[in-house]
DNA sequence: GTTGCCATGTAAACTGTTACATGATTTC
DNA sequence: GAAATCATGTAACAGTTTACATGGCAAC
């Protein structure tokens, strides 16, 4: 079921599933929001939402009641929704981590939506407990090779471990967050 | 002189001005530090090399001494140097802050080898001081678009404000250390 | 009737990924 | 002489950027 690799196309599958949406739409949604890092260039957009349709994990209407020029609006169809949720439930490596930070919080943002605020909680304790490994052993490589770096060079690095450790704390205020939010509800 | 617009090509002048490597030497670096998020594939390392030297930025000798197969040693011309040192002096824009966070910090860690402490001093008040200006400008809009997100997205969000602390106080950190050892020097 | 916005699309160039191919030399 | 390691490279494919092209309608 290995969609796309690109994350683009899993960005508008997202946003597809809220509202079904035109290109247009999904242009002036990336360029107002500058969500993730994703451009709003026709020449990315067009040709990503195509291959989502080749892949039947969309479907596309054509209006042309509106007035102005004919808009396609996509539609995501129960193949698209499966694969989404298959690359939400994706297991957690630390290979994600060091590599595709970003993957792992747009897959995150979209989690609520799709698999309920329990999932998410269990993504944000995977997330942490990944963490709690890799730093220290990303630490003790830094105390280990940093001894004859430039200056430069070792406060960039540190400044990896510190985002690192962000991104930790993050995670545990944000689990409270969805404990707390649990316990008005009872 | 607008060289390449891969960071790789920039990465490779860095490891190169330290000390002329061979692909083979860059690719095993690569593999072991896991600098930034380069990889360690020839089908990436190789065509990069070969785009440095059709611009001149650096030049090839074929040593054939080590007794193995040859080798192709890669220097940095004049020009390189100078291309590598216009990148480092780029004007640090708002667009590098949401948008190539990586290279910025690839430009940092270079910086202390190639411009100097002052320089590099220099780079750290001018991103502090953007982050200064971006921060709360974010947050607004994280205020004024948030209220009716799903939590997990909210959250998404929050970590990106986050990250940009970190980074903020990183800085400034930073800039004490330079601060301090240079009292320490005179 | 020209400017501007809505809305779609395409073509060329570049970069990177994956996977394969090759040649030489040391080690067992 | 088989396997491992050193060292270089290429071919196919995927995705992005940039820039251009087009067409209809609205407003002035």
């Amino acid at each position: 079921m290995k969609t796309n690799d690109s994350l683009l196309g899993f960005a508008l599958l997202g946003l597809l599933l809220e509202k079904p949406k035109s290109g247009y739409d999904l242009r002036k949604f990336f360029a107002a929001t500058a969500m993730g890092s994703f451009s709003d260039s026709p020449g990315a957009i067009y040709p990503a939402l195509d291959r989502l349709e080749r892949q039947k994990l969309t479907r596309a209407t054509v209006e042309t009641s509106t007035g102005l020029r004919k808009r396609r609006v996509f539609k995501v169809t129960a193949r698209g929704l499966a694969a989404f949720k298959a690359w939400l439930r994706r297991p957690l490596t630390r290979d994600d981590l060091i590599h595709r930070g970003d993957e792992l919080m747009l897959r995150f943002a979209f989690m609520d939506q799709t698999l309920g605020a329990d999932q998410a909680t269990a993504f944000l304790r995977e997330y942490a407990r990944e963490l709690e490994g890799y730093i220290p052993s990303l630490k003790a490589y830094l105390d280990a090779t940093s001894v004859n770096m430039p200056m430069s060079a070792r406060l960039a690095f540190e400044f990896g471990v510190q985002e690192h450790e962000a991104g930790l704390k993050w995670a545990r205020t944000s689990i409270a967050r969805y404990e707390q939010r649990k316990g008005n509800q009872e």
